[in-house]
DNA sequence: CTGAAAGCGCTTACAG
DNA sequence: CTGAAAGCGCTTACAG
């Protein structure tokens, strides 16, 4: 944090640029004040007459004048935009957020600005550093980080920092920033499926988790294990196995379950569905119908619950919801440490029929 | 096309917004005019004593200054942007693709922006007239469009009217629009692996190919029957399966295949990964081991091809390089018209072992 | 090496 | 309803 401030996003050689049209164009054509185009472009002005409007626009339109936002920006103070801050696009998980920003922002006439931080904690308050210098609305970070508390301080320290400027920041995602949240129902997410599992006569659920203690797994688990508490199911001591969060961890995991305790659980859950496809594939090798004797349920309604035969059951959190929930926190400041909660939808599918106990 | 010209994105209430540290605020803070705090905060200025851009440099960090990028913008006339747009980021296909552009970006020292484009090639049109508004350098386009010609035809006219005004264009995908494009290597990445596979021992291919007449399903097919034409292979009348893009289709089209043609080819090819697993399951189900009998083999190498059992061979179409070099493509302009495709890369996993035919 | 001044393209009181 | 003028925060010749 004590590198150069400001000198290190200078643009390299920009092209000489031929000119777009400008404002004053626009007005020279409409034979008309750069101040009096300027209103009549502007559909929120009150004291233009309609003639004057007509030609500035027409002459807007053939002149193909696109108003300069960066100009805009200057005297406004503010560019109409709402950065995005997202660890990487490339998990299904972040994608689906952000495509929930990118629409929402759209419709409050905002662009969205995105900067990756795949590289951890100290990347993205450089990012923040960066994007503060473009004046957005506001700042959505999306996307769990893992760094130290130090990193993390300076974190907070340079979102207050953008908030002190008028800026406005919202999460999406976990709950562990002091600004307003749109949280991902993990936790309820888990404790509905279970409880929706219980409605369907299930009672000894086995669990496959991840094997890493991320906050998204530890949520999800005790959202099940709070569930099937309060409803009295029984969580056997062996029955909750930990595995690689993919396919073939589920696959392993399953075999297990299936090999050393057969009869002592009614239904699978997995903390995502791939695990949970894997887990399906893993009962049939072992010569069990998905859904038929033993039930299966995924998490994340994310990637291919429908792709399977049956169906998998699984919990949809509606992400994108959340992001574009993100980006109304944000316009809507401020309102500080606001949290919004959605209802996640439990999906049922074949591999959870209703037992007919 | 006909509706009000750049009045339609007007950012909302803008809130009175706090001051940042301005230029002013640094140079008063170390004494200085204004024209040498700025020429201090360029790194590429070369006219300042060190001991003014100590103070200059010292006084920023105290303020926790930023240079308003928009001031800078419009002073310079184009901003340290890169607008991406992209038809539906939740595509893993176009994540990858965006990642590299994100990157890439970041590494010449611009920022993505991004907008969706979800709905079609009018929304494309709609979505490039904005951006224009923000005078990046450049924008990439990426994902494939669907649209009439007449639409195509404006996508074309407003890209060619922000080309006009110094802005540069480059595509990330296929090859479809009249500028500098970074190729998806989906037709050679198809003919490489089938080459490969022939140098393993394979001759006698079926293929899995997605039921409707996508480009992308073209190419891939194209590839395939070149390069087994070319070396000899036979792929027979029966042997070219059609089935929906997903796991089951894969699945359906494998079973179908193993029941009614055993014997009559030793390796299956799919147009995605995705379809290829689900083969992998049908062969299973049939009492069959991928890999062991029968080779397989996906395309695109995006998602789990390493998560199954065996490993999936598969080509890596090195997306996040096609998006990279688009955006080079793009600030290295102008010359127009220029083809960048990068060699794809072969995987050879468990499913295909050597024959010793 | 440094500073005063002009200018980038807008918007917005302030006077008509 | 309309226009002349000031100002937003920068950068960059132009003179020292």
């Amino acid at each position: 944090m004590t590198t150069d401030p400001a000198t290190d996003d200078r643009s390299p050689g920009a092209p000489d640029r031929p000119s777009a049209a400008t404002l004053r164009d626009v007005a020279e054509a409409a034979g008309v004040s750069k101040a009096s185009a300027s209103r009549a472009l502007d559909p929120a002005s009150q004291y233009v007459s309609s003639s004057m409007r007509a030609r500035v626009l027409d002459a807007a339109e053939r002149l193909g004048y696109r108003p300069n936002a960066s100009a805009r920006a200057t005297t406004t103070g503010a560019t109409a935009m709402v950065a995005v801050l997202v660890s990487d696009i490339r998990d299904p998980y972040n994608a689906e957020i952000v495509h929930g920003v990118i629409e929402q922002a759209g419709a409050s006439g905002l662009v969205a600005t995105f900067a990756g931080t795949d590289h951890g904690i100290d990347d993205e308050i450089r990012v923040v550093r960066m994007m503060r210098g473009l004046r957005p609305h506001a700042m959505i970070l999306t996307g769990t980080r893992s760094g130290s508390t130090v990193s993390r301080a300076s974190l907070e320290e340079e979102l207050a920092r953008y908030t002190q400027e008028g800026g406005r920041v919202a999460i999406a995602g976990d709950d562990e920033l002091p600004f307003d949240t749109a949280v991902v129902p993990r936790r309820r997410g888990a404790s509905a499926l279970v409880a929706e599992l219980f409605r369907l006569g299930y009672r000894t659920p086995a669990l496959i988790r991840p094997d890493h203690d991320a906050e998204a797994a530890r949520q999800w688990e005790d959202g099940v294990v709070e569930a099937a508490a309060r409803l009295g199911m029984r969580i056997g001591r062996g029955a909750v196995v930990r595995a690689p969060m993919t396919r073939d961890g589920g696959y392993d995991a399953a075999a297990g379950l299936v090999a050393e305790r057969p009869g002592r659980f009614d239904v699978v859950l997995a903390a995502t569905d791939a695990m949970a496809i894997g887990a399906m594939t893993a009962m049939r090798d072992a010569g069990l119908t998905p859904g038929a004797e033993i039930g299966v349920a995924g998490f994340d309604d994310a990637v291919g619950t429908e792709d399977v035969t049956p169906g998998l059951t699984s919990v949809d959190l509606a992400l994108a919801r959340v992001g574009a929930a993100a980006v109304e926190l944000a316009l809507t400041g401020p309102g500080d440490l606001r949290r919004i909660e959605f209802e996640p939808r439990v999906v049922v599918r074949g591999t959870t029929p209703a037992r007919s106990s």
